[in-house]
DNA sequence: CTCAGCCGTTGGATCGATCAAGAGGACGAT
DNA sequence: ATCGTCCTCTTGATCGATCCAACGGCTGAG
């Protein structure tokens, strides 16, 4: 046998593979990057060459001389506890199939709440990375700016709230259009006293939904005043909220912010002997897994992530492509996945 | 400056380091990675150059070099939906926090149900990773077996269940502990006739965990007969297997091998009008967000999956030592969050 | 029969780090 | 004064792939 001399564990090399095919190491390596370059029968000779020997090109080696890693980094930020929200699941399985089907991988990293820019810069420096996709742009978003400012490619699940002229490529969910198909449909219901609870004035995302709750509302000229509450994003929050709207304002539906806030107004309509769905109804927003499984199930607007995932990794190629392709910025729009919570 | 003739998209390496300093690329080197070798004066000069400059090692020069990518391969599966279940976001979190600690970082790449080996064989032979975390081995654990032939290092969340005499480090949560656990907490709370619904048979880790749930009815001399039901893992199969049992045995109490079985519960008991938590109890497993956040709470038993993946990164750093280090299995026990749906 | 032109192939240099071995100086022992 | 040892630092080679420029054989025209 060839390999007969050499250590089992180390992997053949490119001139293992054109000692066996009876070539150079340079054809060999055409014969993988530009197959068009050879003539048929070379190529055939060559390729099973490599499939006997079972050669795949070492990362390392085709790293250093290409000066691309082509690995992705993405900050991994897990969900809170106590609250429904788990989309960061649906959203990265789908980034890593996307990824892989143009040769990426995906390179998680973590970084502190204290320091955003934590995990980026050394992965950029060290080129371990090619490029990053950030997704933590809820409370605007200093990333953006600062890997701007260090030429580093990268794209962003979340529009650049704070910053109007960013020129970076994004890709997000309209989520006044998420807001506004809930309320539409509760309107069509027959529903007129919609209410909003929502999180505090200062999340650009939760101004954002609001405003498609206000839009739907205004478009049929019915009132929204005393009708929303701003509160921070936890199940008692959501309850307290729902109960003070309940007694104050005696909405017939209610529109969340997010699945979290909707479980809290379940828990304060249970505690008044309140059947929702029913008597009540409810959506809303994420289309958690909780949404999900909940028994009747609560409807929800649910974000197309994985469309997110693919407009991402699309606009990543453009980025380090060469010459760079920089597309506009790319807005979705999500659905609505009804359930017995809103009738 | 010194680097005005670069280009300034091309990082400093290690020569310009070493001529900044005055030193050669051999000393910047050692005062990187053996900074004991150094006088003191000298790596101190060493230093300053390398923050003056904003210097970090070129992660593919370094690779290429030590055969080595401090790169970890994880298969990233994603939960499914309409199941409670998504504990890999805990989960991956901790091991991103943990491995990059050690200086390792997460790389994640995807694979079809049909081929369970794909990905891993490329990553290997490409030497893109030094090592696998295994999550997969709910239904024995082919990819086990297929890596200990290639002689590729990794770990794995879960006991071999099929291969006893598999040499690999593995790290589980104690299923039967917590079912006992679950179990005993309802007894103590004076229920007698406590059902099951697990799954199949052929699920190792479901008949782990009902193995401490008759463990726990027989040490106090009740029966088992009649009060258990094993069923696919959806919110439908657990709401009727509930409903049969409900008939048929007259349970008090439900311990349910997962999350979305006992929302199943939840929901046929809501369907009889019986308030769980008073008249009936329920408890859960894995403390998934819907546990947490459903009204009232569901007990659920709660995997310690930071632990786990503390324990997984310190058996790789084991393995990836020299000389390899391969400790034996670890078995974790998990702890229970009581909540209102046990009283 | 010669020569330009073309295609596919070749050897050598290169990416940036580490490994292995050696050079030079300081120091104490002989 | 000489030798050997220790300590610190330097030099040249190497990892495995790709890039570059030049080279070889084949073809067809003159």
């Amino acid at each position: 046998m060839s390999w007969s001399g050499r250590l089992s564990v180390t992997p053949p090399t490119l001139a293992d593979v054109a000692e066996r095919a009876g070539v150079s190491r340079q054809t060999v390596s055409n014969a993988v990057n530009n197959p068009e370059l050879l003539r048929p029968d070379t190529l055939a000779r060559v390729q099973d060459a490599i499939a006997e020997l079972g050669y795949s090109p070492n990362r390392a080696a085709r790293n250093l001389r290409t000066r691309a890693s082509h690995l992705i980094g993405l900050k991994f930020n897990p969900a809170q506890e106590g609250t429904a929200n788990a989309a960061m699941d649906r959203f990265v399985h789908t980034l890593v199939e996307t990824s892989g089907e143009s040769g990426y991988h995906i390179l998680l990293f973590s970084g502190s709440i204290a320091d955003p820019l934590g995990g980026y810069d050394d992965l950029l420096r060290s080129t371990a990375v090619d490029a990053f996709i950030v997704t933590d742009t809820y409370l605007g978003n200093p990333q953006a700016a600062w890997l701007t400012s260090r030429r580093a490619p990268f794209v962003a699940f979340g529009r650049p709230w704070d910053n109007p002229d960013a020129t970076h490529p994004w890709v997000d969910v309209d989520g006044a259009a998420g807001a506004e198909l809930a309320t539409n449909h509760l309107l069509d219901k027959g529903h007129t006293r919609i209410a909003w609870i929502g999180w505090r004035k200062d999340s650009f995302i939760g101004e954002d939904r609001r405003s498609g709750w206000t839009r739907a509302m205004h478009a049929r000229d019915l009132p929204t005043t005393g009708l929303a509450s701003r509160v921070e994003d936890t199940v008692a929050s959501g309850r307290e909220a729902a109960s003070v709207l309940l007694d104050e304002a005696h909405p017939s539906a209610f529109v969340c912010a997010s699945d979290t806030l909707a479980m809290g107004v379940l828990h304060a309509l249970g505690d008044r002997g309140i059947h929702w769905g029913q008597d009540v109804a409810v959506v809303g927003f994420d289309d958690s897994q909780v949404a999900q499984v909940v028994p009747g199930g609560l409807t929800s607007v649910r974000q197309p992530l994985e469309q997110v995932a693919v407009e991402l990794i699309k606009a990543l190629e453009g980025l380090l492509s060469t010459p760079p392709v920089a597309g506009p910025g790319v807005l979705l729009s999500p659905t609505l996945a009804v359930r017995l919570s809103s009738g």
